[in-house]
Formats: C-alpha cells, sequence, structure tokens
DNA sequence: TTCAATTATGAGAGCGCTCCCATAATTATA
DNA sequence: TATAATTATGGGAGCGCTCTCATAATTGAA
C-alpha cells in the first residue's frame, strides 16, 4: 500500500545511516552532531555538519520520537468555552503569541479546537495518546471547563493552564493579577477625579470576569466610595456586548467606565458616539488588554497592557519546563501588567 | 536521562504487546482490531476491543508514524502576509473550519504561524521533515507567498493552499469564485435601482482583492455602467480600514457599497452613520463572507455567503484525497456563494 | 616512556508499532 | 470423506532513530 518510489531519493528521505556512511562515520556520531551532543571531534563535526548541509538532511521525526520517548511537539487546547475565540481578538493574539514560542523552542504545536461539548470526549483520547504530545496547554478560566482539565491531570500529562482555572491548587498555571490590575485601573480613573466610575464586566463563568469585578470593586471600597450596583452591567467579551451594556450604563450618568477589555471598551465607546456624547469629556474610558485595535481608532484607547506575546512564551516555557524538569508541585506564575495612557481616560487634557 | 516510572503502569503505556498478551492472541491480532481490518474472527475482536477498553489502551502515535510512514498529522501554515489573522475573523473562523474537519477525519492539526519573514525560513525545514506531516494546507492569496508555497512543491509534500494563489497552475488549491460572486452581489444592488454604486476592495496584493474588484466592474460594465474611479476605494480587510475607506468615498455620494467583507463593511457603516446617514435608506451595503458578525449589529448585513465550515472541511478532504491517492495533477475546487439578504441592502423595504 | 584518566567512536539493542509471509483453522466443492 | 479454496492467526523483520556500553584513540601525569 506504500507510494511506489519514483525517480527521487529526495533529500529528506535520508537516513541517519545514509548521513554517516557519506561522512564516513558511524551512525551514532552523526546523531551526536545532529544533537549537538559533545564528544566528537572537530574536523569530524564538521564533515558530518558539510554533508547534512548538503544533503538537506532532516531526521526523521517519528523515529526519533520513537526512540527518545519525546515527539517534540505540545498541543493546545481551545475548549468549547472559548468560542469567543472568533469574537475577541485577544484569543488569535495569544494564539500566536504561543505559535512563535512554540518555534523559537522547536517544538511543533498542535492545536485541538472544540467546536462543541461533544468534540471534547473526542479529542480527550487524541490528547492522551502516547508519543504524540509532550504536554498540553490548555486556553481556561471558564467554569465549564474544569472537566477537560481533570481529565488531562488524570491523564498524567505535562499541562499548564493559560489563565486561571476555576480550581487551581493542583495544576500549573499561568495569568496576570487580574484584581489588582483592574485595582491600578480604576484607582486611576479616581485619581482624575471621575465621580461616577462604571464597569463593563466580563461572563461570571470567567475566572476573568471575577477577578477584573473584583478589582473594581476593591478600588472602590478601599477609597470609601460607595458602590452603585446601576454602575456595574455585564458584557461579554464581545463588541456587541460592550455597546449594548454601554447602552444600559447611559442612563445611570457614569463619567467615566472601565471595561474589562478593549473590545468591548470599543462597542462601548461607539455607543457613546451614538449616544452623542464625547469621549473623554463627556464619558471616559479605561480598556483591558492593550490589544493592537486599542490604538486604531481616532480616541486612542487608555488600557491595561498585558503583553501577550509574553504570556504565550511563558506558557510555553513554564510547560517545557514541567516535561523536563517534571516536578510534582504545580507551579503558578502571574504576569505584570502596565497602565498604558492614552487618550480616552481624559488624563492628557488635564495636565 | 528518562523519567524514572513510579508507581503506576498507566493506561495510556500499555503497548499492544501488553493487550495482546492479556485478551490472548497475538500482536498482530490486536493490530488488526485496533485498525479496523478484516479477517478477525468477531469473538476473538470483541474480546480484544474488551481488552482496549477496560484498559484504555491507546497506541503510541510516534510508533505508529514510524512502522506505517504515516504521522495522520496535517499542518497548517499562515504565512506571514496573513497578519490579519487578528483583525479579521475571517480567518479564526476557517481555523476552526480547518480544525474541526481534521478532528472528524481523525488527522491531528499542527499549527505553523509565521511571525515574521524570516521566521519563514526557519518553519520550512520543521515542515518539510519526514515522519511529521502527511500534508500541508497553506492560507494564501497573497503575493508575497509564492516562496513558501513553492519551497513546498519543491520538498514534494501533499499541498493543499486555501484560496487561490497568484499562480496556481501546478498547485492544488481551493476557493471560492470570487468574481462571480461580486458579479452576484453587485449585481444584486443594481437590481434594487441604485445609480451609484461603490466599492471597499481588498488590497491589490491579494487574490481576493483582485477578483471581488474584478467581479464588481464586471457587474457594471456588462450592464452598460460608466466606471467611476471615484466610487473604488482600497481597504485592507480591517474594520478600521473598511471606516476610512468610506469616509473617503463620502464624498463621491454613493447610494450603495459593496464592501468586499463583512468587517469592512462594519466599519464602513459606522463611518455612516457617524456621518449622521441612515441605512440602507441614504446609503445601501451588501458585504461579503456571512460571519456571524453579519447579524450582530442592529441592521442586518446583507451579504455573500461562503461558508467558512464547508471551506475548511474541503480543504482538508481534498488533502487526504492528494495523501491517500497522491495524484500529481493539481486539483482546484471552486464552492459555492450564496446571496444572503438582510436588511442593508434595502431589498426587504422595497418590497 | 609507561600507565591512568579522559575523550572519541562504533556496535547493538530496543522504542512500539505495521506489514508480509508462513501456517493453522475453517469452509466450500467435488 | 478428501481436497481445494478461503479465512484466521502468529512470528519476524524493519521503520529510523536514541542511548548504553564496550572499545579505540588521545591526552596527562609520573
Amino acid at each position: 500500500m506504500r507510494a511506489v518510489p519514483e525517480q527521487e531519493q529526495t533529500a529528506a528521505s535520508l537516513t541517519l545511516e545514509d548521513i554517516a556512511k557519506l561522512a564516513g562515520v558511524s551512525r551514532s556520531t552523526v546523531s551526536r552532531v545532529v544533537n549537538e551532543q559533545p564528544n566528537v571531534r572537530n574536523d569530524v563535526r564538521q564533515r558530518v555538519l558539510d554533508v547534512i548541509q548538503t544533503t538537506g538532511y532532516q531526521p526523521n521525526a517519528a523515529a526519533r520520537a520513537l526512540a527518545s520517548q519525546r515527539s517534540w511537539t505540545l498541543g493546545m487546547i481551545l475548549p468549547h468555552s472559548v468560542s469567543f475565540f472568533f469574537t475577541d481578538p485577544y484569543y488569535p493574539h495569544l494564539t500566536k503569541g504561543i505559535a512563535q514560542a512554540c518555534n523559537q523552542h522547536d517544538y511543533t504545536l498542535a492545536f485541538f479546537l472544540v467546536g462543541s461539548k461533544e468534540d471534547e470526549e473526542k479529542i480527550f483520547p487524541r490528547v492522551s495518546r502516547r508519543g504524540l504530545l509532550d504536554g498540553v496547554l490548555v486556553q481556561s478560566g471558564h467554569h465549564g471547563d474544569q472537566e477537560i482539565i481533570s481529565h488531562l491531570l488524570d491523564a498524567n500529562i505535562p499541562l499548564v493552564v493559560v489563565g486561571r482555572p476555576f480550581r487551581y491548587d493542583n495544576v500549573s498555571y499561568i495569568d496576570i493579577d487580574n484584581v489588582n490590575a483592574s485595582f491600578n485601573a480604576v484607582g486611576h480613573l479616581m485619581r482624575l477625579g471621575y465621580q461616577r466610575i462604571g464597569t463593563i464586566t466580563g461572563p461570571p463563568n470567567s475566572t476573568v470576569g471575577i477577578d477584573r469585578k473584583k478589582g473594581y470593586l476593591k478600588a472602590l471600597t478601599e477609597r470609601g466610595r460607595e458602590i452603585d450596583e446601576a454602575l456595574i452591567v455585564e458584557g461579554d467579551f464581545t463588541e456587541t456586548g460592550g455597546y449594548y451594556a454601554m447602552q444600559k450604563l447611559l442612563s445611570s450618568k457614569p463619567d467615566a467606565v472601565f471595561a474589562a477589555s478593549d473590545i468591548m471598551a470599543i462597542g462601548a465607546m461607539r455607543a457613546v458616539r451614538d449616544a452623542g456624547l464625547a469621549i473623554p469629556d463627556d464619558i471616559a474610558f479605561v480598556g483591558f488588554d492593550d490589544l493592537p485595535i486599542a490604538t486604531f481608532s481616532d480616541a486612542k484607547l487608555t488600557t491595561m497592557r498585558q503583553s501577550v506575546v509574553e504570556f504565550g512564551e511563558k506558557s510555553v516555557e513554564l510547560l517545557i519546563d514541567l516535561i523536563e524538569n517534571g516536578s510534582q508541585t504545580p507551579h503558578h506564575i502571574i504576569l505584570d501588567t502596565e497602565l498604558v495612557i492614552r487618550d480616552t481616560c481624559g488624563a492628557k487634557k488635564r495636565n
């Protein structure tokens, strides 16, 4: 059933043994050179390298994986809950960060986008199949993802959750300090003198949604402000969600709004303009994420920056660390955020 | 250097041989059962299946790949040109379609997101490494992607381009008939009686941009209308690009606009509203893609539907066909589109 | 110059499958 | 019932690597 080998002995179908013969050394020596191991004489190493160079030899990934019990492939799972993969550009960006980090570390990224809850069942055995993945990244932080996480935990496969999961004591994850970041974002608005600061939150079944709201509340209460429930409206991390949330908020007459994501801030600002109000003069804004879209609009968005690139990098590095050093105690990494002051908060006008 | 096996002989680390022993048959028989091959007595098959079921056995992917010379993994390459991966939700959607199709066909999807032109060099040897991928999908249609495509072609790896590339005589690709689709979209506006139909095109270094503009021109000229260059403005498949393009267009006083993508249409409609004009009464709109966002806004977008799910499915199926039947003649698949009439074209008001 | 320590090299086994082929069991046909 | 055809099963080789271990070459110290 194997395809008939045509004319060619293509470069890529050469084996270690072939290279060894061409370089006049043994398979083992070539293997050492390929894997940059010591104990090869310099001239020999160079000779082998030359042969590899001219032939364009590439080691066979499957053979290497079988022999070394390492596939050099990481899995990334997007659970069904991450259907805003399509509505919040944050996810594509994060995905890019992860993909790039994998490249840099010479890992291949396998992508498991779970379309439906049933798909999760189907994907699970695939992910836990030996010889395919060295470790798994799960983009999560949603309440519905507990099951898949504990599945993965049971399978004893190195695992990093990207975003804090609901139960996290026994799993490694990476996140930013959402509470504190939001606290600072709202604090910034308070320092600028705004009196009626509203917020558009994320959904309450996500840790991100919960934490950012918590930071908002904390900022107000710690400085003795009263919480006005009418100033808190739930969004869903979509632009449209932000738009409608803002429409509701408008009746409570806020003078500033902290939106839990840039994309919601953009939707909300559109609602403000549609209502004939000006930003930041009538209503000031602070967003969250600092995606490129934050600067696309006329009014550049003041926002809490989290470096998605760094987020991706660190997730991958944590996972690789887990794979290579296999510690059993879960690691929790919290990345920094930084307030980026642009136009929409009104800070510049007040200087 | 191998990790010390702790207490467990986890289910997933069982081998074919173990299952054989447990079921009282040979390795070969288990292999036949696992791979759903004939020539196994029913009761034996059932016995083996039971053992597999209870042990949770999963064949080792690397071993299977090595022995069968098939990795059951497809690569998806997003060249650097697809940086609008982050600005046009079309790409995440398409990615989802592809990911789901891979799942359905029991392939794993490996994801190569090329961050920079230099990355392309780095990714190339990885992709052409034997034993890793059975075939490759390239999301393309951009002028800058010729190089990577011919690289892949040289490497003699089964290849499907998703979107028509600039040179396509020697490569398999899948696309929609963009010219005809746009022709129909614009024809729809003409039939509704609009006189000054403008267009916001895609960039001219993409086949999609070129073809959709071509369809626009064809629709006008075939019906004896004159082309007014002032009614043609270039966009870049981003919402912001659509917004600014529309601002330019406004001075030419169009009564209808065909936008080459939904996301640009949405940006453009925002510009129209910001200018105090109504949709569709002052300016009618037809978009292209029919992404979910088309229906999010208040004014539901009339648009040319291309099924991204089907697009993904068909790409994967074409690639699998190439892998399994390995024909040398390139296949070109053109999918259908369908005009979805909603509010923004004004058709409903006129009935 | 001699022997120990160190470094370089090669041979062999084995990773866990698939696939071919030989043989055993079963069924069909005469 | 005997023999041919068919179907079921098992054993062996091999996919292309890695990694351990034995041995050869080189260097250092006495």
